[in-house]
DNA sequence: ACAGTTACTGATTAGTCAGTCACTTAAATA
DNA sequence: TATTTAAGTGACTGACTAATCAGTAACTGT
Protein backbone atom coordinates (compact mmCIF):
# COMPACT_ATOMS: atom_id res chain seq x y z
CA UNK A 1 0.00 0.00 0.00
CA UNK A 2 2.89 2.37 -0.64
CA UNK A 3 3.28 3.31 -3.94
CA UNK A 4 5.21 6.34 -5.71
CA UNK A 5 5.06 9.05 -3.79
CA UNK A 6 8.09 10.83 -4.12
CA UNK A 7 7.97 13.50 -7.19
CA UNK A 8 7.64 17.09 -6.77
CA UNK A 9 7.56 18.38 -2.87
CA UNK A 10 3.73 19.06 -2.42
CA UNK A 11 2.79 22.09 -0.20
CA UNK A 12 0.37 19.88 1.62
CA UNK A 13 2.26 17.37 4.08
CA UNK A 14 1.55 14.12 2.41
CA UNK A 15 1.38 10.58 4.76
CA UNK A 16 5.27 10.65 4.44
CA UNK A 17 6.49 13.80 5.87
CA UNK A 18 3.97 13.27 8.81
CA UNK A 19 5.55 10.22 9.04
CA UNK A 20 9.05 11.41 9.21
CA UNK A 21 7.95 14.20 11.08
CA UNK A 22 6.09 11.63 14.11
CA UNK A 23 9.34 9.61 14.23
CA UNK A 24 11.52 12.90 15.01
CA UNK A 25 9.02 14.10 17.54
CA UNK A 26 9.13 10.39 19.10
CA UNK A 27 11.95 10.58 19.86
CA UNK A 28 12.05 12.25 23.16
CA UNK A 29 9.02 11.05 23.92
CA UNK A 30 10.37 7.38 23.58
CA UNK A 31 13.30 8.54 24.97
CA UNK A 32 11.83 9.62 28.86
CA UNK A 33 10.40 6.03 29.41
CA UNK A 34 11.09 3.57 26.97
CA UNK A 35 8.91 1.08 24.93
CA UNK A 36 6.66 -0.20 27.00
CA UNK A 37 6.23 2.68 29.51
CA UNK A 38 5.24 4.87 26.77
CA UNK A 39 1.38 5.14 25.35
CA UNK A 40 1.41 5.67 21.69
CA UNK A 41 -0.88 8.47 22.81
CA UNK A 42 1.74 10.65 24.27
CA UNK A 43 3.62 10.16 21.03
CA UNK A 44 0.39 10.93 18.64
CA UNK A 45 0.33 14.32 21.50
CA UNK A 46 3.33 15.61 21.48
CA UNK A 47 3.66 15.33 17.33
CA UNK A 48 -0.13 17.41 17.25
CA UNK A 49 -2.29 14.16 15.46
CA UNK A 50 -4.40 11.96 16.91
CA UNK A 51 -3.50 8.45 18.04
CA UNK A 52 -5.76 7.21 15.56
CA UNK A 53 -3.46 8.67 12.76
CA UNK A 54 -0.25 7.33 14.32
CA UNK A 55 -1.75 3.48 14.27
CA UNK A 56 -2.76 4.59 10.54
CA UNK A 57 0.74 5.53 9.10
CA UNK A 58 2.71 2.72 11.03
CA UNK A 59 2.39 -0.92 11.41
CA UNK A 60 1.50 -0.49 15.35
CA UNK A 61 3.34 0.73 18.05
CA UNK A 62 6.52 -1.53 17.85
CA UNK A 63 6.83 -0.31 13.85
CA UNK A 64 6.50 3.20 15.29
CA UNK A 65 9.27 2.55 18.19
CA UNK A 66 10.90 0.51 15.86
CA UNK A 67 11.19 3.42 12.92
CA UNK A 68 12.57 6.05 15.70
CA UNK A 69 15.06 3.96 16.94
CA UNK A 70 16.42 3.80 13.58
CA UNK A 71 16.20 7.61 13.09
CA UNK A 72 17.80 7.57 16.47
CA UNK A 73 20.46 5.93 15.37
CA UNK A 74 21.43 7.39 11.86
CA UNK A 75 21.53 10.21 14.06
CA UNK A 76 24.09 9.48 16.52
CA UNK A 77 26.21 8.06 13.38
CA UNK A 78 25.88 11.30 11.66
CA UNK A 79 27.70 13.04 14.57
CA UNK A 80 30.20 10.67 15.23
CA UNK A 81 30.84 10.90 11.26
CA UNK A 82 31.02 14.95 11.50
CA UNK A 83 33.07 14.51 14.95
CA UNK A 84 35.45 12.27 13.13
CA UNK A 85 36.12 14.22 10.06
CA UNK A 86 36.95 17.63 11.87
CA UNK A 87 40.18 16.02 12.59
CA UNK A 88 40.96 15.78 8.73
CA UNK A 89 43.23 12.91 8.01
CA UNK A 90 45.06 11.99 11.35
CA UNK A 91 46.22 9.20 13.38
CA UNK A 92 43.27 6.60 13.75
CA UNK A 93 43.26 7.31 17.58
CA UNK A 94 43.42 11.33 17.64
CA UNK A 95 40.45 10.26 14.85
CA UNK A 96 38.65 8.09 17.52
CA UNK A 97 39.43 10.44 20.44
CA UNK A 98 37.74 12.85 18.32
CA UNK A 99 34.46 10.41 17.86
CA UNK A 100 34.64 10.17 21.91
CA UNK A 101 34.72 13.64 22.03
CA UNK A 102 31.67 14.29 19.95
CA UNK A 103 29.77 10.93 21.68
CA UNK A 104 30.30 13.01 24.41
CA UNK A 105 28.81 15.90 23.63
CA UNK A 106 25.07 13.90 22.98
CA UNK A 107 24.98 13.93 27.13
CA UNK A 108 24.07 17.05 26.53
CA UNK A 109 20.54 16.41 24.74
CA UNK A 110 20.64 12.83 26.52
CA UNK A 111 17.52 11.84 24.27
CA UNK A 112 19.74 9.80 21.85
CA UNK A 113 21.56 8.56 24.22
CA UNK A 114 18.25 7.53 26.17
CA UNK A 115 17.03 6.06 23.61
CA UNK A 116 19.10 3.68 22.13
CA UNK A 117 19.41 2.46 26.20
CA UNK A 118 15.55 1.85 26.03
CA UNK A 119 16.02 0.23 22.47
CA UNK A 120 18.83 -1.88 23.78
CA UNK A 121 16.55 -3.09 27.14
CA UNK A 122 13.35 -4.23 24.88
CA UNK A 123 15.70 -6.46 23.46
CA UNK A 124 13.42 -9.60 24.20
CA UNK A 125 10.96 -7.98 21.49
CA UNK A 126 12.50 -9.85 17.91
CA UNK A 127 11.79 -7.11 15.67
CA UNK A 128 13.42 -4.51 18.52
CA UNK A 129 16.51 -6.71 18.71
CA UNK A 130 17.09 -6.61 14.84
CA UNK A 131 16.69 -3.20 14.94
CA UNK A 132 19.34 -2.82 17.36
CA UNK A 133 21.80 -4.72 15.97
CA UNK A 134 21.16 -3.10 12.60
CA UNK A 135 21.91 0.09 13.88
CA UNK A 136 24.81 -1.05 15.81
CA UNK A 137 26.01 -2.45 13.16
CA UNK A 138 26.37 0.35 11.08
CA UNK A 139 28.09 2.43 14.08
CA UNK A 140 30.84 -0.27 14.62
CA UNK A 141 31.50 -0.21 10.86
CA UNK A 142 30.90 3.35 10.36
CA UNK A 143 33.71 4.10 13.20
CA UNK A 144 36.32 1.61 12.57
CA UNK A 145 36.30 2.83 8.69
CA UNK A 146 36.06 6.60 9.44
CA UNK A 147 39.00 5.65 12.08
CA UNK A 148 41.40 3.57 10.98
CA UNK A 149 41.16 2.23 14.32
CA UNK A 150 42.22 -1.75 14.81
CA UNK A 151 39.69 -3.65 16.69
CA UNK A 152 40.45 -2.86 20.45
CA UNK A 153 40.59 0.16 20.59
CA UNK A 154 37.36 0.17 18.77
CA UNK A 155 35.73 -1.71 21.26
CA UNK A 156 37.16 -0.05 24.02
CA UNK A 157 35.26 3.26 22.24
CA UNK A 158 32.41 1.51 22.85
CA UNK A 159 32.62 0.24 26.28
CA UNK A 160 32.90 3.55 27.30
CA UNK A 161 30.49 4.68 24.90
CA UNK A 162 27.83 2.10 27.19
CA UNK A 163 29.44 3.69 30.27
CA UNK A 164 28.02 7.13 29.46
CA UNK A 165 24.90 5.38 29.18
CA UNK A 166 25.04 4.23 32.58
CA UNK A 167 25.84 7.66 33.94
CA UNK A 168 22.82 9.49 32.16
CA UNK A 169 20.26 6.91 32.82
CA UNK A 170 21.52 6.84 36.68
CA UNK A 171 22.00 10.43 36.28
CA UNK A 172 25.39 10.40 38.20
CA UNK A 173 25.88 14.08 36.99
CA UNK A 174 23.26 14.98 39.81
CA UNK A 175 25.41 12.40 42.64
CA UNK A 176 28.36 14.57 44.99
CA UNK A 177 29.95 11.19 45.56
CA UNK A 178 33.77 10.03 45.30
CA UNK A 179 32.65 6.19 43.57
CA UNK A 180 30.21 8.45 41.46
CA UNK A 181 32.94 10.72 40.66
CA UNK A 182 35.33 7.54 39.58
CA UNK A 183 32.72 6.24 37.48
CA UNK A 184 32.13 9.74 35.21
CA UNK A 185 35.19 11.13 35.59
CA UNK A 186 36.71 12.60 31.89
CA UNK A 187 33.37 11.80 30.70
CA UNK A 188 31.10 13.98 32.72
CA UNK A 189 30.03 17.35 30.25
CA UNK A 190 30.46 20.92 31.36
CA UNK A 191 26.78 21.49 32.06
CA UNK A 192 26.54 19.90 35.66
CA UNK A 193 24.27 22.17 36.69
CA UNK A 194 22.16 19.54 38.02
CA UNK A 195 20.81 19.87 41.31
CA UNK A 196 22.57 17.54 43.69
CA UNK A 197 20.70 14.62 45.11
CA UNK A 198 21.47 11.63 47.46
CA UNK B 1 -4.44 -25.39 42.38
CA UNK B 2 -0.76 -24.93 42.96
CA UNK B 3 1.11 -27.87 42.51
CA UNK B 4 4.37 -26.20 42.86
CA UNK B 5 4.51 -26.86 46.32
CA UNK B 6 7.42 -28.46 49.15
CA UNK B 7 7.30 -31.94 50.48
CA UNK B 8 4.66 -30.95 53.17
CA UNK B 9 2.04 -29.11 52.20
CA UNK B 10 0.95 -28.23 55.20
CA UNK B 11 3.30 -26.56 56.60
CA UNK B 12 3.39 -22.54 56.33
CA UNK B 13 6.14 -20.34 56.20
CA UNK B 14 7.20 -17.01 57.50
CA UNK B 15 6.11 -13.81 55.84
CA UNK B 16 9.45 -12.72 55.88
CA UNK B 17 10.84 -15.79 54.85
CA UNK B 18 8.20 -15.82 51.71
CA UNK B 19 9.59 -12.37 50.77
CA UNK B 20 13.33 -13.81 50.50
CA UNK B 21 11.70 -16.60 48.56
CA UNK B 22 9.66 -14.67 45.85
CA UNK B 23 12.36 -11.71 45.36
CA UNK B 24 14.74 -14.86 44.55
CA UNK B 25 11.83 -16.41 42.26
CA UNK B 26 11.42 -12.94 40.75
CA UNK B 27 15.19 -12.11 39.07
CA UNK B 28 14.55 -14.65 36.53
CA UNK B 29 11.29 -13.04 35.84
CA UNK B 30 11.83 -9.43 35.84
CA UNK B 31 14.80 -10.20 33.91
CA UNK B 32 13.51 -11.15 30.89
CA UNK B 33 11.13 -8.21 30.17
CA UNK B 34 12.05 -5.45 32.97
CA UNK B 35 9.94 -3.12 35.18
CA UNK B 36 7.00 -2.09 32.96
CA UNK B 37 6.45 -5.44 30.65
CA UNK B 38 6.09 -8.13 33.30
CA UNK B 39 3.00 -8.20 34.99
CA UNK B 40 2.84 -9.35 39.22
CA UNK B 41 0.75 -12.43 38.20
CA UNK B 42 4.01 -13.54 36.31
CA UNK B 43 6.45 -13.41 39.54
CA UNK B 44 3.21 -14.95 41.53
CA UNK B 45 2.91 -17.82 39.05
CA UNK B 46 7.03 -18.46 39.08
CA UNK B 47 6.74 -18.23 43.06
CA UNK B 48 4.05 -20.57 43.44
CA UNK B 49 1.55 -18.05 45.49
CA UNK B 50 -1.28 -15.80 44.51
CA UNK B 51 -0.56 -12.03 43.10
CA UNK B 52 -2.97 -10.76 45.91
CA UNK B 53 -0.31 -12.31 48.26
CA UNK B 54 2.37 -10.79 46.90
CA UNK B 55 0.78 -7.36 46.84
CA UNK B 56 0.19 -7.85 50.81
CA UNK B 57 3.85 -9.14 51.08
CA UNK B 58 5.63 -5.83 49.26
CA UNK B 59 4.31 -2.28 49.08
CA UNK B 60 3.20 -2.88 45.13
CA UNK B 61 4.83 -4.05 42.45
CA UNK B 62 7.76 -0.95 42.75
CA UNK B 63 8.11 -2.44 46.00
CA UNK B 64 8.66 -5.88 44.78
CA UNK B 65 10.64 -5.01 41.98
CA UNK B 66 13.47 -2.67 44.37
CA UNK B 67 13.32 -5.39 45.97
CA UNK B 68 14.64 -7.60 43.59
CA UNK B 69 16.89 -5.04 42.15
CA UNK B 70 19.23 -4.61 45.46
CA UNK B 71 19.21 -8.67 45.42
CA UNK B 72 20.36 -8.56 42.31
CA UNK B 73 23.25 -6.19 43.16
CA UNK B 74 23.88 -7.93 46.33
CA UNK B 75 24.61 -11.17 44.24
CA UNK B 76 26.69 -9.25 41.76
CA UNK B 77 28.95 -8.15 44.30
CA UNK B 78 29.26 -11.55 46.36
CA UNK B 79 30.50 -12.87 42.85
CA UNK B 80 33.05 -10.09 42.81
CA UNK B 81 34.20 -10.70 45.94
CA UNK B 82 34.83 -14.24 45.60
CA UNK B 83 36.36 -13.70 42.29
CA UNK B 84 38.79 -10.88 43.35
CA UNK B 85 39.86 -12.82 46.64
CA UNK B 86 40.58 -15.94 44.72
CA UNK B 87 43.72 -14.17 43.66
CA UNK B 88 44.81 -13.92 47.61
CA UNK B 89 46.89 -10.88 48.04
CA UNK B 90 47.98 -9.96 43.96
CA UNK B 91 49.02 -6.74 42.34
CA UNK B 92 45.80 -4.50 41.75
CA UNK B 93 45.66 -4.87 38.12
CA UNK B 94 45.40 -8.82 38.52
CA UNK B 95 42.87 -8.54 41.42
CA UNK B 96 41.18 -6.36 38.70
CA UNK B 97 41.46 -9.12 35.83
CA UNK B 98 39.78 -11.61 38.08
CA UNK B 99 36.81 -9.79 38.84
CA UNK B 100 36.62 -9.03 34.93
CA UNK B 101 36.88 -12.80 34.67
CA UNK B 102 33.95 -13.52 37.60
CA UNK B 103 31.61 -10.87 35.97
CA UNK B 104 32.63 -12.67 32.50
CA UNK B 105 31.37 -16.10 34.00
CA UNK B 106 27.77 -14.16 35.19
CA UNK B 107 27.11 -14.15 31.32
CA UNK B 108 26.28 -17.81 31.64
CA UNK B 109 22.70 -17.60 33.40
CA UNK B 110 22.34 -13.67 31.83
CA UNK B 111 19.72 -12.78 34.59
CA UNK B 112 21.99 -11.09 37.34
CA UNK B 113 23.32 -8.86 34.18
CA UNK B 114 19.53 -8.35 31.95
CA UNK B 115 18.38 -7.29 35.54
CA UNK B 116 20.61 -4.84 36.04
CA UNK B 117 20.02 -3.58 32.65
CA UNK B 118 16.24 -3.34 33.09
CA UNK B 119 16.76 -1.14 36.21
CA UNK B 120 19.05 0.92 35.04
CA UNK B 121 16.73 1.83 32.27
CA UNK B 122 14.14 2.40 34.20
CA UNK B 123 15.52 5.13 36.13
CA UNK B 124 12.99 7.65 35.21
CA UNK B 125 11.47 5.41 38.44
CA UNK B 126 12.76 7.93 41.07
CA UNK B 127 13.00 4.52 43.41
CA UNK B 128 14.36 2.16 41.12
CA UNK B 129 17.10 5.10 39.85
CA UNK B 130 18.02 5.32 43.51
CA UNK B 131 18.12 1.76 43.94
CA UNK B 132 20.90 1.36 40.73
CA UNK B 133 22.54 4.19 42.59
CA UNK B 134 22.84 2.45 45.99
CA UNK B 135 23.51 -0.84 44.32
CA UNK B 136 26.23 0.98 41.90
CA UNK B 137 28.03 2.66 45.26
CA UNK B 138 28.68 -0.77 47.19
CA UNK B 139 30.04 -2.41 43.54
CA UNK B 140 32.03 0.36 43.06
CA UNK B 141 33.34 0.71 46.45
CA UNK B 142 33.69 -2.93 46.74
CA UNK B 143 35.56 -3.21 43.53
CA UNK B 144 37.66 -0.33 44.39
CA UNK B 145 38.56 -1.53 47.92
CA UNK B 146 38.95 -5.07 47.09
CA UNK B 147 41.23 -4.36 44.18
CA UNK B 148 43.04 -1.53 45.88
CA UNK B 149 43.25 -0.18 41.92
CA UNK B 150 43.35 3.17 40.70
CA UNK B 151 40.25 5.26 39.95
CA UNK B 152 40.78 4.79 35.80
CA UNK B 153 41.26 1.52 36.32
CA UNK B 154 38.15 0.85 38.24
CA UNK B 155 36.24 3.32 35.61
CA UNK B 156 37.45 0.72 32.74
CA UNK B 157 36.11 -2.22 34.67
CA UNK B 158 32.96 -0.89 34.56
CA UNK B 159 33.14 0.62 31.07
CA UNK B 160 33.76 -3.37 29.81
CA UNK B 161 31.18 -4.43 32.15
CA UNK B 162 28.93 -2.22 30.62
CA UNK B 163 30.07 -3.69 27.21
CA UNK B 164 28.88 -7.21 28.60
CA UNK B 165 25.67 -5.62 29.38
CA UNK B 166 25.11 -4.79 25.70
CA UNK B 167 26.50 -8.08 24.41
CA UNK B 168 24.30 -9.89 26.52
CA UNK B 169 21.18 -7.47 25.67
CA UNK B 170 21.69 -7.37 21.93
CA UNK B 171 22.78 -11.56 22.32
CA UNK B 172 25.36 -10.78 20.09
CA UNK B 173 26.94 -14.30 20.80
CA UNK B 174 24.32 -15.40 17.94
CA UNK B 175 25.35 -12.85 15.25
CA UNK B 176 28.46 -14.10 13.32
CA UNK B 177 29.85 -10.80 11.35
CA UNK B 178 33.30 -8.92 12.28
CA UNK B 179 31.29 -5.71 13.56
CA UNK B 180 29.79 -8.26 16.54
CA UNK B 181 33.24 -10.21 17.05
CA UNK B 182 34.67 -6.48 17.57
CA UNK B 183 32.84 -5.84 20.00
CA UNK B 184 32.59 -9.04 21.99
CA UNK B 185 36.14 -10.34 21.36
CA UNK B 186 38.13 -11.40 24.28
CA UNK B 187 34.48 -10.92 25.65
CA UNK B 188 32.67 -14.15 25.08
CA UNK B 189 32.17 -16.48 26.97
CA UNK B 190 32.63 -20.38 26.28
CA UNK B 191 29.18 -21.27 26.00
CA UNK B 192 28.38 -20.20 22.26
CA UNK B 193 26.33 -22.88 21.75
CA UNK B 194 23.58 -20.32 20.68
CA UNK B 195 22.81 -21.28 16.81
CA UNK B 196 23.08 -18.39 14.28
CA UNK B 197 20.80 -15.48 13.96
CA UNK B 198 20.90 -12.78 11.42
C1' DA C 1 -18.27 21.39 -11.31
C1' DC C 2 -17.57 16.85 -9.95
C1' DA C 3 -15.51 12.59 -8.84
C1' DG C 4 -11.88 10.47 -6.76
C1' DT C 5 -8.24 10.28 -3.73
C1' DT C 6 -5.81 11.30 0.50
C1' DA C 7 -5.22 13.34 5.20
C1' DC C 8 -7.10 13.01 9.40
C1' DT C 9 -10.29 12.26 13.61
C1' DG C 10 -14.03 10.86 17.29
C1' DA C 11 -15.98 7.14 19.20
C1' DT C 12 -15.53 2.71 20.57
C1' DT C 13 -13.86 -1.95 21.79
C1' DA C 14 -11.57 -5.65 23.72
C1' DG C 15 -8.12 -6.82 26.62
C1' DT C 16 -4.71 -6.22 30.34
C1' DC C 17 -3.15 -5.28 34.85
C1' DA C 18 -2.23 -3.00 39.51
C1' DG C 19 -4.33 -3.06 43.56
C1' DT C 20 -8.18 -4.19 47.13
C1' DC C 21 -11.26 -6.74 50.11
C1' DA C 22 -13.92 -10.13 52.14
C1' DC C 23 -13.04 -14.47 53.18
C1' DT C 24 -10.87 -19.24 54.51
C1' DT C 25 -7.59 -21.97 56.77
C1' DA C 26 -3.73 -23.05 59.78
C1' DA C 27 -0.82 -22.19 63.74
C1' DA C 28 -0.07 -20.14 68.45
C1' DT C 29 -1.65 -19.33 72.85
C1' DA C 30 -4.50 -19.21 76.73
C1' DT D 1 -11.45 -26.25 74.06
C1' DA D 2 -11.88 -21.47 72.83
C1' DT D 3 -9.71 -17.21 71.21
C1' DT D 4 -6.50 -14.81 68.73
C1' DT D 5 -3.29 -14.10 65.21
C1' DA D 6 -1.19 -14.72 60.89
C1' DA D 7 -0.83 -17.01 56.16
C1' DG D 8 -2.92 -17.16 52.00
C1' DT D 9 -6.56 -16.70 48.19
C1' DG D 10 -10.75 -15.92 44.80
C1' DA D 11 -13.20 -12.62 42.92
C1' DC D 12 -13.62 -8.42 41.83
C1' DT D 13 -12.78 -3.21 40.01
C1' DG D 14 -11.23 0.86 38.06
C1' DA D 15 -7.96 2.70 35.10
C1' DC D 16 -5.42 2.39 31.07
C1' DT D 17 -4.25 1.45 26.30
C1' DA D 18 -3.42 -0.84 21.59
C1' DA D 19 -5.96 -1.06 17.76
C1' DT D 20 -10.09 -0.40 14.62
C1' DC D 21 -13.56 1.74 11.87
C1' DA D 22 -16.78 4.63 9.99
C1' DG D 23 -16.81 8.81 8.78
C1' DT D 24 -15.51 14.06 7.49
C1' DA D 25 -12.71 17.59 5.60
C1' DA D 26 -9.24 18.94 2.28
C1' DC D 27 -6.94 18.59 -1.80
C1' DT D 28 -6.36 16.85 -6.82
C1' DG D 29 -6.98 15.89 -11.78
C1' DT D 30 -10.44 16.32 -15.48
Amino acid sequence: MNPAQEQHPKIRSTAEAQRQRIVAEAVPVFARAGYHATPVTEVAEAAGVSPAYVFRLFPGKLGLFVATVEHCYESVRRALVEGGESTGEAAPDTVLDAMSEAYIQLIGDRDLLMLQVHAQSACDVPEIRQAVRRGLKDIVTTVSETSGADAASVQRFFAYGQLCHLIVQADLSAVDAPWAKTLSDGIRHADDITPKEV
